[in-house]
DNA sequence: GCGACAG
DNA sequence: ATCTTGTCGC
């Protein structure tokens, strides 16, 4: 699918990162959705071995007859540090590199990490969402910032995630008896569709699907496994799958 | 100064 | 996240 053009460089120093992140939140929108939101794609990244590329992925789901349509992957060279709170300057090109070969454009963007769950406010699904301009949701297997009591034991129970006075998410059991994750609106939703989404996507696993099928693929990718179903479906003429030596730049700067 | 700290 | 083996439980 094509991509807005870029709004700003993804090398920068640390303190440049920041002042975006603070420059940028402003653009984040939260809104309950225009529409339904049927095709769900799920983002995730894993590390090679060395550590100095990413594997990203997007799994796209369909919400409507739960099963996945779509899986397309993309490897590119790390030039951020992973620093906590600054996870989007590491992760998003490769993850954006994946999304700019998926055929079919998702309703919303289900990102392994946090939205507005984030010291300010812009976690890397807010980040997706800004640059894509697509509607997006985060969903943690942990806490980056706030506070909260303990959910239910059983699946579908949740808590507020606080931070001081503001609600920037929700600790939600998303399976009974198992850590809960946390929900938070990355761009165009808002937490009650985003706690649906989650919720509605997980088959009974910890994991909405999405991002459970997302993870097992980069994961198996960084692992050097399979090469030919890198892209599913296939993309015509040698199109999604894996070249030798790269002619084509999939793993590029 | 000390502890916390998405992936 | 990654490095790592087996192991306990449904």
């Amino acid at each position: 699918m094509k991509l807005p053009s870029p709004i700003h460089p993804w090398r920068l120093s640390i303190q440049r990162a920041v002042e975006l992140q603070r420059e940028l939140r402003a653009k984040v929108q939260i809104e309950r959705p225009r529409k339904p939101w049927r095709y769900v794609a799920g983002l995730d990244v894993a590390y090679m071995p060395a550590g100095l590329a990413a594997v990203g992925a997007v799994v796209v789901w369909d919400r409507l007859e739960g099963r996945v349509i779509e899986e397309q992957v993309a490897v590119r060279r790390c030039h951020f540090p992973y620093v906590p709170g600054l996870l989007s300057f590491r992760e998003a090109p490769a993850l954006l590199a994946a999304l700019r070969r998926v055929r079919r454009p998702p309703d919303v963007l289900l990102v392994d990490g946090h939205g507005v769950a984030h010291p300010r406010r812009f976690g890397v699904a807010c980040h997706l969402g800004v640059w894509t301009g697509l509607p997006s949701v985060g969903c943690a297997k942990s806490v980056l910032v706030g506070c909260f009591d303990p959910p239910g034991p059983n699946r579908g129970d949740r808590s507020a995630l606080m931070d001081g006075d503001e609600r920037i998410g929700t600790v939600l059991r998303t399976r009974a008896r198992v850590r809960p994750v946390i929900v938070s609106v990355g761009h165009r939703a808002n937490l009650a569709a985003a706690e649906k989404l989650v919720l509605d996507c997980c088959r009974g696993f910890r994991l909405p699907e999405p991002a459970r099928v997302a993870h097992q693929l980069v994961t198996r990718v960084a692992a050097g496994i399979p090469a030919k179903d890198w892209a599913w479906p296939p993309r015509g003429q040698n199109g999604g799958g894996v070249r030798e030596a790269d002619p084509q730049g999939t793993v590029a700067q």
